[in-house]
DNA sequence: GTGAAAGCGCTAACAC
DNA sequence: GTGTTAGCGCTTTCAC
């Protein structure tokens, strides 16, 4: 920075402001500026500007995994608000281990980051504490907080429970009493079981198969967990499959089994990601708004970052059941 | 970090020890420092320690997008593999844009990234000679370097151009000769593409029929690809998808028309994602080993970063046709 | 509109 | 095994 300002004939300050105030220096002087700075390929080391200033300009975002594409989108929509808005975005994968996610914040807030999103509303009080202490800001997403608990800061979410419960009422409004659910060993998909098993419940219905699939629940999980289901209950007539993908695991084991999709059995998906509209049958789904979310985290943290006076910090952004041919 | 070194009776240099290399530190003073870190609440301040080492211990990947399985599958196995290294990813989507990726290596330069791992090998020459003068550790993946090309660094990938052969070549041994291609508009596709040409037309078959899909190519635009094709020459009796995913969506389209497959139609997908275990009929695809590229990219980058005498810096890890039902 | 001085919170190098 | 000194490369005051 020091040569960019002797060859510029300018102090460093002055090199400083034409970089980051442009409109802060007079017209020739940024001419001069930046000429020198192309001469000497100059490039600005931020991570010494992020000490001197303290912000780093780096959003950290916590998820369970990106090779799940429901996360992804949200992540994709977040790092490209935050980029839009000059922000990087730092990611960190849990792998569904709430230890690996108390870690990251370690290195996280370590790094000064600017703002964290995190996923799901299930952190430990330990974690929310330490959090509330560094006074940084935080979104947290895809789930509402559980009645004792509040948002550590902000949130954007949705209630899974809420959705299980829709998904289950969806299906015995279609006449189903035979239940069954494939999911995940992980806090959301616990949620909308707790859900689609107090709806059934309440229905008279007490006996929903269920099969959680230890993480990551890839698609050709689907065609055996449905087996396990129709062994122990083989008069099953509907499964809500939580990711749609597993939803299209379920259509081609049943094709395989020359089942008609609802005759034999209805699908509902979870998602409404873009293979529910592809699947043949077209799936029925809980559209999820992920890239919405992301976006919206996204925004929240700009703001607050700008010191804008906060809008609401808590978003429930909901779900919908779309109802399309595989129930 | 002077209050924890006042409680703990010992100097600056001593926490600094403690706590990055506790083995240079008598038992004691370790035990009285962590003492007071706890109770302090003390969380070192990474930046200024990469300021002062010139050592971020972060490496930034720059992929077009997570929104697609083939790519996050290779980010996941890379965080991971970093992260066991004590190493955190810095993530940048490109969008298929190759002006937004050289920006973002711009930022990642600036941060000082102790390393960067692009995704493909088409760099510009501005752009190649950048990251060259910046003497950061660069690994390329997902391709080989074109003929004239050479790796910046190092590099990890296959050849597309190879893969997009013996994708032709094995339709073409199993009687197919009107042929069709769904890929996307970006290089990798393009390069299979051109592959897949070339062992058609040494076949004396000239008029591929090909689509592609401007990204990021979503199931849902198989169908109606599919459909432009047949449109255009109704005899086509093999399709090569270039992702498992529009693979599985062409599966979907047979079906809703009532076509076998791969009687009427052989589907061909890309990447040996689990859908293609998962279909039915079993996918016939092109099996990249995704994970496993992210991982030797990783280990590269760590063996480098440790100061090791580097093994290859080009790896190519080649690619397998796997023949399962739909060819 | 520009500059001088004083740090930001750590680690490297060298002593002891 | 521990401490002292001197920065890392910027940005933030506060002058002028």
């Amino acid at each position: 920075m020091s040569d960019v300002a002797r060859l510029a004939g300018v102090s460093l300050v002055t090199v400083s402001r034409a970089i980051n105030e442009p409109d802060k220096v007079a017209p020739d002087t940024l001419t001069a500026v930046r000429a020198a700075v192309e001469q000497l390929g100059y490039v600005p080391n931020l991570t010494a500007g992020s000490l001197a200033s303290s912000r780093s300009r780096i959003v950290a975002a916590i998820v369970p995994t990106i090779s799940n594409l429901v996360f992804s989108e949200t992540v994709e929509a977040l790092a490209q608000t935050l980029a839009d808005g000059g922000y990087q975005l730092l990611l960190g994968q849990s792998g569904y281990r709430p230890g690996d996610e108390a870690a990251l914040v370690d290195t996280f807030l370590g790094r000064r980051v600017d703002g964290l999103v995190l996923t799901g509303s299930a952190q430990s009080p330990a974690l929310r504490a330490k959090l509330k202490r560094a006074g940084v800001p935080v979104v947290q997403t895809w789930d509402l907080p559980a009645p004792p608990n509040t948002p550590i800061d902000m949130l954007v979410g949705f209630s899974n429970l809420d959705a299980g419960k829709a998904a289950a009422q969806h299906l015995i409004d279609r006449g189903h009493r035979a239940l069954a659910f494939i999911g995940a060993e992980e806090d959301r998909s616990r949620l909308r079981l707790e859900g689609f098993r107090a709806v059934a419940a309440a229905n008279g219905i007490d006996d929903v198969q269920a099969e959680l699939i230890r993480p990551p629940a890839l698609i050709d999980d689907a065609g055996p967990r449905l087996a396990q289901i129709l062994a122990r209950r083989p008069e099953v007539t509907a499964v809500f499959c939580n990711n749609d993908l597993l939803a299209a695991g379920v259509l081609f084991e049943c094709l395989q089994r020359g089942w008609s999709v609802p005759g034999r059995i209805a699908v509902l998906g979870f998602g409404d990601l873009a293979v529910a509209r592809a699947a043949s049958p077209r799936l029925s789904t809980v559209l999820i708004r992920r890239a919405e979310m992301g976006e919206r985290a996204g925004q929240m943290l700009l703001a607050r970052l700008a010191g804008e006076t906060t809008g609401p910090s808590l978003v429930d952004i909901g779900f919908e059941i779309v109802a399309r041919a595989s129930t």
